[in-house]
DNA sequence: TTGAAAGCGATACCAA
DNA sequence: TTGGTATCGCTTTCAA
């Protein structure tokens, strides 16, 4: 374990120097420079991050904090922002923080009041008052995937404006008994499930078109169990979906085969997500690119640490339509060309 | 901002009194420590994490090296993982190196040799030589998930085992055509599915039946293009299939409904692993419990930590075989009880 | 049982 | 452009 003093005294120059030449910060000749960089790699010294962290006060390092880490939102988005970190040489250190339990409450009192990290991305938290305000005592930048409730930096699909599309899609193509599937109502739940089923309310509103709300789980399951009951009854029945998310969408379409509904024949269904699975199901749904979210949510903390003056301009992300072969025209509708077969 | 120094005056002691009541090594009258820690209370003392691993050499952080984060397997273990180390207060910084990367290159060259851990947790690895030598070259313990190819602790499934007990089941059942799906060879591709693979064709070998393998992506995708194929021949058509993995089995169960296959009428399906999904499909399946396995590596890790000396002990895991309704005996058995019907 | 002081390993200011 | 040195905040040895 050499130090830095190691290659300083290696180097034949001082310990200031050899940090000086070896940081990039303050003026030191280039042959130096060259010389203290070619004795430390050779040295194989790597200086020591808990010293540098206590003279400089920052750590290198990026904390992250959600609520689930098994579901494909949360894991993507983390990709994504690792990925950026590790370009730029940045650590990333986990919570976990789901909520209601105790962990939660010791990772927002204990784990993040140690400030191991530069800043922090908050993804879909939803963060209680007592929550925010120790976030914002940490005195640290956050930038949140999913809104937050407040100032910090903010990047987040338009969830209301992406149900509104795939709600209008369902009605170009001449549907008029329309269900949405998924969430609780438009003041419980997490803010995402809420606010894309205002867009399908509005967008069915404006349609002059009845309303019809199913609650699920926001899961795959949660969507195969609330489309059986739905769909069981013939006459209630519905011709189109709107998912809150491919999940729900996917069980929702395992249902509707199990049941002998054809999709597209008989039943629509979109989703929103684009979802690993959702090519194999052939889903047409709106695409919002977690992966994405998470980089940018990266970059954006990392600028801010950059440029501490700035303010944060939020990101909202519109999602882009991909029809595939999950919605066609309803039963019954004189066909210039009917949905595609699925293959 | 209070440092211990603050909290030391406000206590009336000094500096060395005041760690030594805060972290409790060394000897303190109850009194003052008990008044210490009410002093550091009040003031909102939170110690420094940078200074105290400057002085102890300790970082109470431990690394977790994956390949992947958003499959269910991955995301299962840092679930655990972060369960445990929650508990005891440990933080979890978390390095991507997906295989054959530029970035899993500077995983193993710059970040890790930064020893920001006081341990490491390797899951589903499978270092190259190099890669082994730089984990060793860092000198902490490091405890993995799946076999890593040396001597460090190793919590993992008995994959040979898991797979034997699969084949076992169907050839209980009565079939004699039973084909297995995943991987690609004994001798290429992650040990894992290796492993499985081996464990199904010695067991056909000791039954004296003749072995098919499939080669297919291990992913839900990959198990249903795999049995498109596979099934599309009514002739060469197996009645059952073993899957290295549940992905990959419910991938196959999807396939054959799409082909009017009925399962497990005319097709018997077992996986590995009690996805999340497993239930949904009544996949009979080899449970492996990766959440478990997490935190016993981290429990393992953490032992370590505490007892120096101590030599880990590797742990195996024997999987439990779960019935569901993917299995039954095949076609035209002389049946008692025929597998119960799927909901 | 307590206190004084010497590190831990870097960075950064001030002089030279 | 370089070197000497104080400093970051805590732990730990040694004496008292």
């Amino acid at each position: 374990m050499s130090g830095i003093e190691d290659v300083a005294r290696a180097a034949g120059v001082s310990k200031a120097t050899a940090s000086r030449a070896l940081t990039g910060h303050g003026y030191v000749s280039a042959a130096t420079r060259e010389r203290v960089a070619r004795v430390a790699q050779e040295l194989g010294y790597v200086p020591s991050s808990s010293a540098a962290s206590l003279a400089t006060g920052r750590t290198r390092n990026i904390g992250v904090v959600m609520p689930y880490l098994n579901r494909w939102f949360f894991a993507e988005v983390l990709e994504g922002i690792q990925e950026v970190l590790l370009e730029s040489g940045y650590d990333l250190t986990l919570y976990d923080a789901k909520p209601g339990t105790e962990g939660r409450r010791r990772v927002f009192d204990d784990f993040l009041a140690r400030k191991r990290f530069d800043g922090l991305i908050a993804v879909g938290l939803e963060p209680d008052h007592h929550e925010l305000e120790r976030l914002v005592a940490i005195g640290r930048p956050v930038v949140s995937v999913v809104a937050i409730g407040d100032s910090a930096g903010v990047v987040r699909l338009d969830d209301e404006h992406a149900a509104r599309r795939a709600t209008a899609h369902l009605i170009e193509l001449g549907h008029t008994k329309i269900a949405f599937v998924g969430g609780i109502s438009v003041s419980q739940g997490p803010h995402v499930d809420r606010a894309r089923l205002a867009g399908y309310r509005a967008t069915m509103a404006e349609a002059g078109l009845p309303e019809t709300h199913v609650r699920s789980e926001v899961t795959l399951p949660g969507g195969y169990a609330a489309a059986v009951d739905l769909l069981g009854d013939a006459e209630r029945r519905p011709t189109a979906l709107v998912a809150t998310c491919d999940e729900v969408a996917i069980g929702a379409i395992i249902a509707a085969r199990r049941l002998g509904i054809p999709v597209p024949g008989s039943l629509s269904v979109v989703g929103i997500d684009n979802h690993e699975f959702a090519e194999m199901f052939a889903l047409t749904t709106l695409e919002q690119s977690p992966r994405n979210q998470g980089a940018q949510a990266a970059r954006m903390l990392l600028e801010q640490l950059a440029n501490p003056g700035q303010v944060p301009q939020d990101v909202s992300i519109q999602a882009r339509l991909i029809v595939r072969s999950s919605t066609a025209p309803p039963p019954g509708t004189p066909s210039v060309t009917v949905g595609v077969g699925v293959p």
